[in-house]
DNA sequence: CCTCCACCGGAAAGCCGGGTCA
DNA sequence: TGACCCGGCTTTCCGGTGGAGG
């Protein structure tokens, strides 16, 4: 008997597990209507060769708006074929493609130009994708997800491209950006943001209801018949709508709780595998970011971890830190990096850092660690270069507590 | 009301490893 | 090969500040 044969017999519940994943485009999208009206308004002067006014696409995460867009960009670049009408549209995640170089560099190789990941000054790339553009005369779409992460290091990119119209001859650009975070309009230019919100779409949460019809659209290619117990859909969705109505969050917990259940051998899933699902979630998100740090931080918050109930200041923890740092012989960073090395560990979730005034006593960070102390110092102890740290576990208490808190 | 602590957090510049190009 | 560019991570420098205690 070969030994697979007892993992392929037994997909007694999935039909098809892709369905459920992020990455997938169902091509009926519930509840986005309205959205998918207004996008196609404002960009069908595209089908007639003249510039759309850029777009701005506001809404949380897990609301469609990804898949919307994507969704009404393909459609615009079917009709166009149809129409010989010569609309192209280039879509960007500017999480990963997050500078202007990378930003001119992508679209240039969607005209097949070749552009070096890097080396090149960004001008030249810019430069590139001019005359890669103005070759005929088209109408390009460029959507920026997540167009936010470009405010720090991208900007360059934004303000290019809002004008890059006045520069080209033939051929006309429009921009859709797409964007969960309205703050980010504070770091930029004003001319930058009125251009690129000449229009604007919004993109509500959905209420567990609507998250309910998303839910049973997949849920019927995903899943066999019969195989989710009556409810488990609606907790899905519940738990999400808890959460500004994420649909990608309900989904993820559908998925899941199915994989918990197949896992277990049941040939249904079950309101309890959702509650497991909960849990598992959580944990693996913080465990998978705890692993993925660099190693300065890991010893950081492994210090914190430490003391699960102290409320430390940057002084003290930075202390506590550098002796870490000594004890297996890496070179500490400054006191101004390990600063921000906390507001990236707040930011993450991983601990809490509030900035207080002690008055007379200074102005710090009170710092304390958010989540199961346990579980974060298990995690770090798996990194082979803080292994040795855990032997020395009872001597490291005892030196700092001596020396730190003692007055 | 003023002072002054212990930091915060912005700006700029340096280092390093990735790369191109002539 | 050397000059040059990009981008991530750090260091250096330094002006700014909320509020307890005088």
């Amino acid at each position: 008997m070969n030994i697979f044969e007892d993992f392929l017999s037994k997909s007694q519940i999935f039909k098809n597990r892709d369905v459920l994943r992020h990455s997938y485009t169902p091509d009926h999208l519930p509840h986005r209507e309205e959205q998918i009206r207004q996008l196609a308004m404002l960009l069908s002067p595209a089908l007639r060769g003249e510039i759309p006014s850029n777009i701005f696409v506001y809404g949380k995460t897990g609301t469609g708006k990804t898949a919307t867009v994507k969704l009404v960009g393909k459609q615009l670049e079917e009709m166009s074929e149809r129409l010989k009408a010569n609309v192209y549209v280039h879509y960007i995640n500017c999480e990963i493609v997050d500078t202007a170089y990378r930003v001119f560099a992508s679209i240039a190789r969607r005209f097949g130009r070749s552009v070096p990941l890097t080396g090149w000054p960004t001008d030249q790339v810019y430069d590139e994708v001019k005359r890669a553009i103005d070759q005929k005369s088209i109408v390009l779409i460029v959507i920026l997800d997540e167009i936010d992460k470009l405010a720090k290091k991208g900007e360059e990119a934004l303000y290019s491209l809002t004008r890059i119209n006045s520069e080209l001859e033939k051929s006309k650009v429009s921009i859709i950006g797409i964007s969960n975070n309205l703050n980010f309009k504070d770091f930029l230019d004003a001319r930058i943001i009125s251009s690129l919100s000449e229009e604007e779409v919004v993109f509500p949460p959905y209420n567990a209801e609507q998250l309910v019809d998303i839910l049973k659209q997949r849920a019927i290619l995903a899943f066999n018949d019969g195989v989710l117990e009556d409810g488990v859909i609606e907790l899905c969705a519940a738990l999400a709508a808890q959460e500004h109505g994420d649909a990608r969050k309900a989904l993820d917990l559908l998925r899941v709780s199915a994989e918990i259940a197949e896992r277990e051998k049941d040939s249904v899933v079950r309101i309890e595998h959702v509650k497991k699902a909960v849990e598992k979630i959580e944990h693996d998100h913080i465990s998978e970011v705890i692993r993925t740090l660099p190693i300065h931080s890991k010893i950081l918050l492994y210090g914190i971890a430490l003391f699960p109930e102290k409320k430390f200041t940057t002084g003290e923890i930075y202390t506590i830190y550098k002796k870490l740092c000594a004890k297996i012989g890496i070179d500490a960073l400054t006191q101004r990096r390990i600063s921000d090395l906390i507001s990236e560990l707040d930011m993450l979730g991983i601990i809490n850092s509030i900035v207080i005034s002690k008055g007379r006593y200074g102005r710090t960070r009170e710092i304390k660690i958010d989540t199961n102390a346990d579980m974060i110092k298990k995690i770090l102890e798996e990194d082979y270069r803080l292994e040795s740290l855990k032997r020395f576990e009872k001597e490291l208490k005892n030196l700092v507590s001596l020396e730190t808190f003692e007055s």
